[in-house]
DNA sequence: ATGAAAGCGCTAACAT
DNA sequence: ATGTTAGCGCTTTCAT
C-alpha cells in the first residue's frame, strides 16, 4: 500500500500549535488544567490538520483502546441481530468500536482470543453465548476485565449479566393457555443446561401446578435452537395417545416451523391446536395466523448490556449484578379456547 | 482493571529461549532462515509461556494488524446477516478479526472512520452499503487501501467489487411470469440510483419487450428496502384501472409483506395474483404459499468478497475487477398461470 | 500550566 | 543465521 499522505501525529500538531506534545495529549484527553486559549489553539490545529488519534498507539501505552469485543455463538439469526443492534447503538453513542468474534472457532482459538482481548485489544467484552463455561470466564474474572453476559438467567455468576424475566414470561404464556381451557400443553424447548430454557420449563411446570394440572414429561420435547428443526418433535407430540391441544414453543423461529408443520398436516391453527412462541421476532407478527408469543426484549438487552459494560469500564471494581428486563405476553391469533 | 498476570512479551520469550528478540520476531513471522532447532525451541517457549503477539504493537510498527473492517448500512436483516456470515468464515479461516462499523453514524464520523481504518486500524475494508458515494471511496483509493464493495452491480468503479447477475435473475423471473401468460406485471423495487435495483428494472423491461409487452410506468412502484413497507404500494397497483395479475417484488422481505397484504385483502396467492421475490431468504421457503424467488447468493458474495480482500492485502496493486456470482430462479408455489 | 523524556510491544533495517 | 538498535504514536511520570 503506497502512502502518499501521511496521517498527522501528535508531533505534527505540537509543532503547528507551537506547544509540546504533552500539551497536545492533554487536549486530546480533556485534561482540566490547560489555558483555555492554548486548548483552543491546539483544537483548531487538530481540526485543520485532520488529526485523528491513533488507536493502536493509545492502547499500546495502556490507555483505552476504544474498542469493545463481542463474542457471539452464531451470526444470522434475528435474535442475535436484534441484540447486536442494541449494542451497536450504545457503542456508537459513546464512540466505541465493535470487534466481532464468532465462536464457531476452535476451542484453542477461543482462549487465545480471550487473552488478546483482555490484553488491551479491547476495553471490554460482551458475550452472547447461551452456555458460557466458567472456564471461559475465569481469565476475564481474575484479570478483573470488564465483561457482561447477555441473555443468561442466573445471577450466581461472578460476572455482570443481563437477562429477562423468563420465568414470568413462560408462566404467563402457559397460564394464558390454561385459561383458554387447555389441559394438555406440549412444550418444545432448547437443550438441557441452558439457564434461560431451564427457567422457562420451570415456569411451565409451575403454571400447570397452579391450575392443578399434572406435569407429564411426555409433553416435553427438546430441540437445538442453534438450528431449530421441529418437524419430528411435533410428530412425537401428536402421536401421543393423549396428544396436546396446545404447543408452547420457547422460540419463535421454532414456533413458526411448528405452525408450518401443522399446516402441511392440514391441522388448523388455532382451530385444531393452539401455538405460542417466545421472542416476538418480526416474522411472528406477519405470520398467518399471527403468532401469540412472549416478547423477549432482545434489543433492550443489547443496549443495557452495552451500557453496563461502559459503566464498568469507567468505574472498575463494581461488584457484579444480574439485571432483568421485562418480558410481556403478546396476544395474536394463534391460540383459541379449547371447547369441551 | 488490576492486572496480576502480565502477558508475556517477545522479551520474555527471548530470555526464556535464550535468543534475541529479533529471532523471536522472526519465528513469529515465519521467517525462512532460522536454524530449525532454534525455531522449535522458541516455539516451545512461546507455547509454555502462553505467548500471544500484541496486535496493537504490531500494527503500530506498520505491519499487519490482523483486522479487517466491515462497513454496513444496517444490522438486523437476513440479507446482511448472510453476507456477514460468509465474510466471517473466510476471515476466521485466515486468522483475521472483524471490526464492525455501521453507517447509521454521522457523515463526519464516517470520514474519521475511513481514515482510522486506512491508517492501520485494519488491513482492509469490506463495504456493504447499497449506495456508496465515490467521495467515501476516494480516500481509500488514493491510499491504495485494500477494499471491496459487496453487492453492487457495476464495474465502472475503481474499486474491487463483488455482485451477482441481477440482470439475468430479474430477466428470468419476469420471463417466468410472462410464460405463465401474465401480461400485466407489477414491479416493486428499491429507491432510484442503486445499481443493483436499476439493473433489475432494466431486465424487467427487457423481458417484457422480448415478449412484445409494452412497458407501463404505472406498474413500477418504488419502496425503500432499508425498511420495506409495501402496503400502500400494493394498494396503488391494485387500484389501477388495469391492475396487474402478478407482482415482482425485488426483495423477499418486501415480497413477504406483499403476500401478507394480499392475504388480508382476501386476494389469494397464487390463484388471484402471482408473486415473485428476490433474495431467497429462509422465510421465503417456509412461507405459505412458498415464495417463488430469485436466489441471490448472499453468503457466497460474502465469502468471495473476503477472499478477494485478503488476496489484495497479500499482493497489493492488482487492478480492480468486478466479480459476478450467479443468481438462480427458485420456483415454489406463489405463481400460477393466468387463464384467459 | 507546561515541557522533557521514558517506554508500551513489536518489526525492520543494519550490523556481524 | 542471529543480534543490536531505532523508532511506530501515544500517555504518563517527573520536572519546572
Amino acid at each position: 500500500m503506497k502512502d502518499n499522505w501521511k496521517a498527522p501525529t501528535v508531533i505534527d500538531v505540537a509543532k503547528a500549535a507551537d506547544v509540546s506534545i504533552s500539551t497536545v495529549s492533554r487536549v486530546i484527553n480533556d485534561y482540566k488544567h490547560i489555558r483555555p486559549e492554548i486548548r483552543l489553539r491546539v483544537q483548531k490545529v487538530m481540526e485543520q490538520l485532520g488529526y485523528i488519534p491513533n488507536r493502536q498507539a493509545r492502547s499500546l501505552v495502556g490507555s483505552r483502546s476504544g474498542v469493545v469485543g463481542l463474542m457471539v455463538h452464531e451470526l444470522g439469526t434475528e435474535y442475535v441481530a436484534q441484540i447486536t443492534k442494541g449494542i451497536d447503538e450504545v457503542l456508537f453513542e459513546n464512540d466505541y468500536d465493535l470487534m466481532l468474534y464468532t465462536t464457531h472457532r476452535k476451542p484453542e482459538k477461543e482462549v487465545t482470543y480471550m487473552r488478546s482481548i483482555a490484553n488491551g485489544l479491547a476495553d471490554g467484552l460482551l458475550i452472547i453465548v447461551p452456555s458460557v463455561g466458567d472456564s471461559y470466564l475465569e481469565p476475564l474474572r481474575s484479570a478483573d476485565f470488564p465483561h457482561v453476559l447477555v441473555d443468561v438467567d442466573t445471577d450466581n455468576h461472578n460476572s455482570w449479566s443481563v437477562g429477562s424475566t423468563n420465568w414470568q414470561g413462560a408462566y404467563g404464556a402457559t397460564n394464558y393457555l390454561l385459561e383458554l381451557n387447555h389441559r394438555r400443553i406440549g412444550i418444545i424447548t432448547d437443550q438441557e443446561g441452558l439457564s434461560v430454557s431451564e427457567r422457562r420449563l420451570e415456569a411451565y411446570k409451575a403454571a400447570l401446578q397452579s391450575h392443578g394440572v399434572k406435569f407429564d414429561p411426555a409433553l416435553v420435547q427438546r430441540d437445538d435452537y442453534a438450528s431449530p428443526f421441529t418437524g419430528h418433535l411435533v410428530e412425537a407430540l401428536l402421536s401421543l395417545e393423549d396428544p396436546p391441544t396446545a404447543i408452547f414453543t420457547t422460540c419463535d423461529a421454532a414456533a413458526l416451523q411448528v405452525m408450518e408443520t401443522l399446516r402441511l398436516k392440514n391441522i388448523r391453527v388455532p382451530h385444531d391446536i393452539s401455538v405460542v412462541g417466545f421472542d416476538n421476532i418480526y416474522q411472528a407478527s406477519i405470520a398467518s395466523p399471527g403468532l401469540t408469543t412472549v416478547l423477549h426484549p432482545m434489543y433492550s438487552m443489547g443496549r443495557t448490556a452495552a451500557e453496563i459494560l461502559l459503566e464498568q469500564i469507567k468505574k472498575p471494581g463494581l461488584s457484579p449484578k444480574h439485571i432483568q428486563l421485562e418480558t410481556q405476553l403478546i396476544i395474536r391469533e394463534s391460540c383459541a379456547a379449547r371447547l369441551d
